[in-house]
DNA sequence: ATAAACCCTGGAGTTATGTCCAGAGTCAAG
DNA sequence: CTTGACTCTGGACATAACTCCAGGGTTTAT
């Protein structure tokens, strides 16, 4: 994609995120704009658009903005392979943890579902209090199962 | 666990979450407790401390505060157990989302991981500009292959 | 030259899940 | 009855990653 020196509205669209976005990026320092207009609107160059980019992809690859400013400033110069390494196997460890609470969680849920289902075919005509294994499992299960907790985190494109 | 009627910090204790945990449901009226005292501290009897307890469980299996609330809803009488299977079938299929994500992100980072170390077994001699292929990879990265996001949630026992 | 579309700043608001605090009151043991 | 441990309220603070807004200025197209 060819792109010369944009305003933010337009690097934006290209890099795929929100006008915000940017902006917000700059204050935190992740990244700068080329410079400013007469007029004082931010313009972006290749490199810029790059920067955001990155920042996005990495974003996407799971790495938290700290973690991705990091990244940008090894990526800047004189990188250590063996830094961004490092990094990268933290995050490795990260993610097969996060995998493994949520397998758990998996077989939890999908095993309490299909309790549920042969509870409600069985008593199908007892009356349908206490008819919900997996409510009453809440109730009992062995604390402290180690589950590793995840929520959503929203893209940038979401709204 | 013989629990009789008693005070916040032991409903907390047996319960396993802080004593500011349990005053936050309860703003969020998650759950209540069972009465005060003549001097207006908060009483729990065996209800309140197993509500509390569900509270918790299913927080470690994943559903967040909303969603437990509904669930205790149903808890509470006349539950349809069709309602909780279609909760849980959803709870089931946002986990298998976010596992596929994260095996999809894994890959990428061990595949990285790997070609780094390639890398750098050949090209000792050279210079070390460009040789970490994952940070150019982050830049190619073809985007929106729709990694789900995930970020830590803290456990109430973390501090 | 004018209107539409775009951009600026600074700051407040959002979501989820709490934690921490001050200042004051209460309870239990000795 | 004193002391220390406990509890009360209301509100501020924390995190991450934005999003939205008002009240202006700038660019661009016609």
């Amino acid at each position: 994609m060819m792109v010369g020196v944009v305003h933010i509205g337009k690097a934006a669209k290209v890099a795929g995120v929100s006008v915000d976005t940017i902006r917000f990026y700059q204050k935190l320092g992740l990244i700068k704009s080329a410079g400013r207009s007469a007029g004082g609107y931010r313009l972006f160059d290749g490199k810029q658009i790059r920067d955001l980019t990155f920042v996005r992809h990495a974003w996407e690859l799971g790495f938290s903005l700290i973690e991705i400013k990091e990244l940008l400033a090894l990526r800047q110069k004189h990188h250590v392979c063996s830094e961004v390494q490092s990094m990268l196997n933290h995050k490795l460890e990260a993610v097969r943890e996060k995998i493994n609470g949520l397998s758990r969680l998996e077989t939890e849920l999908a095993h309490a579902l299909r309790s549920c289902n042969r509870e409600l075919r069985l008593k199908r005509e007892i009356k349908h209090e206490d008819c919900c294994p997996l409510l009453t499992k809440l109730d009992r299960i062995n604390g402290s199962n180690g589950t590793k907790h995840v929520s959503n985190r929203r893209k940038p494109s979401d709204k």
